[in-house]
DNA sequence: TTCTTCATTTTAATCGTTTAAATATCTAAA
DNA sequence: TTTAGATATTTAAACGATTAAAATGAAGAA
């Protein structure tokens, strides 16, 4: 069992204090250590292989250069894709990224954000769940630096980088009435959280002004922890009658997923019989027999905004608040024409 | 700015020694401190809202608690599938879990596997890339617990959870040919490693074994850093002259994505002109007009089983070697009948 | 009263760094 | 030769926990 080289043994090698060592090893050219000294320090590193015990180092300096990446799911291919990113961007930064997944529930998140807060994260990029404000507040009374990403709460003032849903919904769902469509349903999340308020707005809002009456039929609000059963009803009523939906509205890339399955299995045909458009990209997107009108989120930017806003605050916990809100783009295809 | 409070905050307030408090609120039970002071230190510990800080813990008793991932890119949904289930099962057993992606780089495999080891990671999992060997052995040399998932050297005796693919493969090929398909071809990565070797081997295995000669211009290796061009290009040699393929084997999800749009740029129709069978699952391969034929890795099994033998390791590090081998399932579909 | 014994609590070292402050060494001017 | 001043190096405390070993104190025995 070899044991670890600290200064001590580099130390003892060449016969200095620690201390020594250590300037030269992390101070070097601002430390008033003699070059001759200096040589023989870093030759003796090299020669025994000496990497710093970071932990160590973080416990002295109170800072750990890493961040804790709290998501609904890092399976799901938008965290997934985030994840990447902020691992990117943090590596530039010399930072770890630790992640945990809330499963959208808010004592997951609870838990997650204890976790890592006793592991001395430096900082928080968080997607939130809905009820989660309290976390949040004890974030700013404990004062861990963090930032939100994807949802945010308008009535906290927090750092956050998010995209315009509103705006993306809207103009989404302005496309399908331009091309015609005049009977637009929508499924979403049945979620109090703002960025799904927010797509439902846009789409209402869409509605409103072209003069479309609105159907209670046509928005459904499903239940996160029973998604499958409940798109299905869903659609059975968007489409009985003969007042049926002609294009959908899909809030999210899992629900246009299960939605879609439902819908082929019924045999109706995009986008003859019923025009589509979601949220997010997806693989299966392009695959589809109809490749898919989407609303792509900037999930580069986002990510990255998000990692240089939580870094900013770590570095500077004076830094002033920043909240950045980025628009989607209309991806149009063919399921929409 | 609030202070953390430490056992000395506690210590004082109670009016005992740290010792006194550290016994009752690590040791409790088996410590010898009177029900009395244990009492108030235990209110005293509630009323301040004690935490302990986990990185001087890890200091003084040289285990961090922390699984270093390092995988080929965290957004691909094969890895991120595994790195969820790998989080739930950390979490049982109060581990966290640091990843980073390799990009199948060996350099940048050897940055992650020295950053996470400076940062007292207890022990990796690791999606090795072609050419890490070395770095396998440092951990050996450095007594560093470590689990091969996906990949192994089988000439290097290590803990490892794989996949069976020559079998895997073997079989998928099998269904072809069982299915009246005599012009199989293949599209894998060139890479040396021993997963993608298994599955090449099993192909040409089933081909042998059927007696179907097996033509240089039906096996594939694409660059892994060129993919799409040569695919295209590969797709294109296989479907050129009359004794093109009547179908194709895809090594990866990856490959068959990229494959499969450009088959369909070209009109060709699944599973009439060409039958279709894919490694690892994907959304799309349900989503595709013709369901997708396909290896199933069990990727739950896989990642339990890697947490598992890891943590037994870094608890026992006498604990003899584990290499399991898992065995993959054929999910047929209508691309290949 | 004095000595054991035992339960309880404290002291102090330790993990591997950093860094302010103290000390030691050297140079050059008086 | 002395000494101020600069330069180089070490000492020692600190970060926040754990834990072996020493100390304390009270009860019971002689």
């Amino acid at each position: 069992m070899k044991k670890k080289i600290s200064l001590k043994d580099i130390a003892q090698k060449v016969g200095v204090s620690t201390a020594t060592v250590s300037y030269v090893l992390s101070k070097d050219k601002e430390s008033k250590v003699s070059i001759k000294v200096a040589e023989k320090v870093k030759k003796a590193a090299k020669e025994l292989n000496y990497h710093p015990n970071q932990i160590a180092k973080s416990l002295k300096m109170g800072k750990t250069f890493t961040i804790g990446l709290i998501v609904a799911d890092i399976s799901n291919p938008f965290f997934s894709h985030i994840a990447r990113i902020i691992e990117d961007e943090a590596t530039k930064l010399n930072y770890t990224v630790v992640f945990g997944s809330s499963d959208e529930k808010a004592d997951r998140s609870w838990d997650l954000i204890n976790f890592l807060a006793n592991r001395q994260v430096d900082g928080f990029i968080l997607a939130p769940t809905e009820g989660s404000e309290e976390q949040i507040k004890y974030l700013q009374e404990e004062n861990i630096p963090f930032v939100l990403i994807d949802r945010y709460f308008p009535e906290i003032d927090t750092n956050y980088v998010v995209v315009d849903n509103y705006q993306a919904a809207f103009g989404a769902v302005n496309r399908l009435i331009d091309t015609g469509h005049k009977r637009i349903g929508m499924l979403a999340y049945l979620n109090s959280l703002h960025h799904m308020r927010d797509r439902i707005n846009g789409y209402k809002s869409a509605l409103k002004q072209n003069n479309l009456e609105d159907d209670t039929n046509w928005l459904h609000e499903i239940d996160f922890f029973n998604i499958e059963k409940e798109v299905k009803s869903a659609i059975d009523k968007m489409l009985e009658g003969k007042l049926r939906v002609d294009a959908i509205f899909f809030a999210t890339n899992t629900l246009a997923v299960i939605g879609l399955k439902y819908i082929d299995s019924l045999k109706y045909k995009i986008p003859d019989d019923l025009a589509i458009i979601s949220f997010d990209q997806g693989e299966a997107f392009d695959f589809y027999y109809c490749p898919l009108t989407y609303v792509k989120q900037p999930l580069d930017e986002l990510a990255k905004n998000a990692v240089k806003v939580l870094t900013r605050k770590i570095e500077n916990p004076s830094a002033r608040k920043e909240q950045i809100c980025l628009s989607a783009q209309l991806i149009v295809r063919k399921s929409c024409s």
